[in-house]
This record gives C-alpha cells, structure tokens and sequence, in this order.
DNA sequence: AGCGGAACCTGTCGGC
DNA sequence: TGCCGACAGGTTCCGC
C-alpha cells in the first residue's frame, strides 16, 4: 500500500496516539509478522514507554525506552488500527498500551514485518537504504544518476537509491518532469535534474498534505482516507486523456506497472 | 550492472 | 452463478 507520503501521515496520526503511553502487554496472532520470538519483543518492550514515533523511507520507527528499535514496514496492505476494539481476522499482532487500549497490526496479505532494531546500528545501513526522498539535494541526485545506467523510473522506485518512492509517486513524478520512465540516469542534463528534484519534493509534499492516496486498501489509523487520488495525472489513468497535453495514458508492464503520456514524456 | 520473473499471501474484480 | 486469470501501492532472491 504505502508510500512516503503515507506513512508519513500514518507516523503523524501515531505520534499524537502512543505517545508517552507504556507497552503493557503483546499479542501475535500470527507468526511472521514479528521477525523475532514474542519472547524477545517482550523482554525488550514490556513496561517500557513509546517515547516518539518517526519515519525513514516507507519504514515507521517507535523510539521505545532501552536499547531497541521497533521498525515497522507496512509492505502493501499493512496498517495500525488505535483503538482496536472491535475482533477482526486480518489482526495480526498488538500490543496494549498502559490506557488498556490496543495498537493493532491489520495486513490482509501478511507482507508487513516489524522487527528489532539495536539502536547503536545504524537503521539506514543495515536496511542499505538511500537517501529519503524529502531530503535529496539536487547536486546528490546528479551524481547519483551520473553513476548509474538504469531506467529513470526503476532508478526512483529503487530505495538503495532514494528511499520513500514507489510505483505511484514514481509515475506521477516523472509525468509532472515531462521525462520518460524509460530515459536512462545517466542522459539528464544537469537542468533536468534540478527540475526532478524539485518534483520529487514538490508533489510527496503536496501528496502529504493530502494525507495520501487512497485507492484500494490505504487507509489512516483512524480509518479516514487521503485525498491525493483526486490530483493523480497518470497513475491507473491508462487510455484517458493527459491532462497536459490530451494524448491518452498509456501503461506499460514494466518496472511494475507503469503509466505514462508518450507525448509528454518523450524519450 | 540491471532487468524480468517468481515468491511471499489474500482478496477483489472483470470476462466468459 | 461460477470459475479463472489478472491484478494490487513492496521487497527480496534468482537467473539471464
């Protein structure tokens, strides 16, 4: 499902929920969710309090009292449901918070994993994660694509490379940049790549402000819905007019799935 | 090096 | 209605 932006709202909903709240309990009602025993997540979390909840990339990290990390990554349909009161099946894991209300895991496809981070590792090496994505410099991404000889659009989508975007952003930033996904890294001139980067920030922070997009499964902790599928330009638009130019929206089955004008885009 | 494809798992949707 | 294949925003591993 998530993306950076949404993520980012879904850290933000967090932060003002479990904050300062105390882990009393954990529950897994599936196994491999958690990628260490139960009995580890408890011997490192029990009684200990949420001091802050943060983002890098698409992982959420709670900052919790000790040593350890817990690092979350919602993969596709992952999300945190607070206050959990009613039964679900797709509850994969919780955890009770010292208010006696649940944080639970929902994934309908048990792809999301959390797991222990030590915090004298560093997160972003031992995940071999790129630069975020809100914080890439224009000059950095330059050299970055000058050393590589990879298609625009797997380039985005790669969080080795930059860390937060995915199939969706990736079509819509490149759309908005008048650049195909299929243009090599190395071919921009620096001018086009001042203009990515400007981009890249320009719409994950509009889709943030948007709290998302919401297309199948999304949704925030609080079950409300981004807003940001009504700004998509290109993303599952294939056969309707560009917006820019009127030509139609094509896709290709390509670095996932991807959608684009082959006018405005050329290559 | 970089890409496609499969796998991980479950649900939904469209076509016949 | 019922069945079947395609598809879903992510990551990782394998083989070419």
């Amino acid at each position: 499902m998530p993306e950076l932006p949404e993520v980012e709202t879904v850290v933000k909903d967090l932060q003002s929920l479990v904050q300062n709240k105390k882990i009393t309990a954990i529950y897994e009602y599936r196994k491999n969710i958690f990628k260490q025993p139960l009995q580890k997540l408890e011997n490192f979390f029990l009684q200990k309090k949420i001091l802050d909840v943060f983002r890098y990339g698409k992982y959420i990290l709670f900052d919790i009292q000790g040593d350890y990390f817990l690092a979350t990554h919602l993969r596709m349909t992952g999300k945190f449901i607070f206050p959990a009161i009613a039964k679900n099946p797709y509850y994969r894991v919780a955890f009770i918070l010292d208010n006696s209300k649940r944080l639970a895991f929902h994934d309908v496809r048990c792809f999301g994993t959390i797991e222990i981070i030590a915090k004298k590792d560093s997160f972003v090496a031992v995940k071999k994660l790129g630069v975020d994505a809100l914080k890439i410099q224009h000059k950095k991404l330059f050299v970055l694509l000058k050393n590589k000889k990879k298609k625009l659009k797997n380039f985005l989508i790669d969080q080795q490379q930059i860390a937060g975007i995915g199939n969706i952003y990736a079509c819509e930033i490149l759309h908005r940049c008048g650049l195909s996904p299929f243009r090599l890294t190395n071919s921009l001139n620096e001018q086009e790549v001042q203009h990515l980067s400007k981009n890249i920030k320009k719409i994950l922070k509009l889709a943030i402000v948007c709290n998302g997009t919401s297309i199948s499964d999304y949704q925030r902790v609080d079950n409300k819905t981004g807003k940001f599928q009504n700004f998509l330009m290109v993303y599952k638009k294939q056969g309707c007019p560009c917006q820019t130019c009127g030509q139609k929206i094509e896709r290709k089955k390509e670095a996932q799935s991807t959608f684009y004008c082959p006018n405005c885009q050329k290559n």
